[in-house]
DNA sequence: CTGCCTGCAAACTCTTTGCACGAAT
DNA sequence: ATTCGTGCAAAGAGTTTGCAGGCAG
């Protein structure tokens, strides 16, 4: 999936929810994929405003539901008080999260059996699963005993 | 485990830290030991402040850390912008949550593989485990439908 | 033209904090 | 007597919203 297809997706997603393919909402697009990584919602506004500059925070904040709602992008929750997006060049698989908080940094690996485990374990509740997630919080060993974490900026 | 067991545990803890045994620390313990299902820090000065009307609203929100830091209390983020808690009456077990957005309601069920699962996949980036969840986010079908949720209050 | 979108700033929600008083040890 | 703990109210952080004007369809 390149960069090309997932423009021409939102667009056609806008389209097709009756929503206005608006400049803004192209800046905040692809802001997003110039990131090679997780961003939050101030990060992205900051590198809209580098592709046009009349974008607001207010956009920003309307439009992240809709890049998510498009499958688009990820949100993330690591249980701070922020939230982490990530575009989603390869749609699809499941993954889990791994967020050291020494570094900040959210590591990913594929947890293809999540889907079947949400869905088993919601039946056992008579619900049906909306999504589900594996978050690991860990640390860095070596960043607590020496001070360096190998992750670290 | 008993609620004396836990109250004298609790007691414990407070003295080995070097931290002082108050009144409004006991409140706020045996309110939180008095809900039978999981509860926001809101909803536990309600019910502490019966226990004893004294207790502030500061003084719940600095307890909870203390109370979760001794395993009595566990902390839930289903993603929301606030956390929800539960008593720990029978220490220890992994759990995954499942958090119904239609009733809101948190169900939990043994998630044992989930310690070493965490472990596993935190090695992998060279990191050490702090804690794991498995969080799923399901919605009653039939309160969809029918707009009945049998888990609705 | 119509009405969805936007920027701005104020409002909101949950949580944290500074301060002076009060209570546990 | 010390010092930690407390209540109060204000601050804080991230996010949402009301409004008047602007631009896509």
């Amino acid at each position: 999936m390149t960069i090309e297809n997932c423009r021409e997706r939102f667009r056609e997603f806008l389209s097709n929810c009756g929503l206005r393919v608006t400049n803004q909402r192209l800046a905040i697009f692809e802001a997003a994929f110039e990131f090679d990584r997780h961003f939050t919602a101030e990060e992205l506004l900051d590198h809209a405003r580098e592709v046009d500059p009349s974008v607001s925070r207010a956009t920003v904040y309307r439009s992240l539901p809709i890049m998510v709602e498009s499958a688009l992008l990820r949100e993330i929750d690591v249980g701070k008080d922020f939230k982490y997006y990530r575009a989603e060049l390869a749609q699809g698989n499941q993954q889990a999260q791994v967020f050291c908080i020494d570094c900040e940094k959210i590591f990913e690996i594929d947890a293809p059996f999540m889907e079947w485990y949400g869905s088993t374990v919601s039946s056992k509740f008579g619900l049906v699963p909306v999504s589900q997630r594996i978050q690991i919080t860990a640390q860095c060993q070596r960043f607590r005993e020496e001070g360096v974490c190998k992750n670290r900026p």
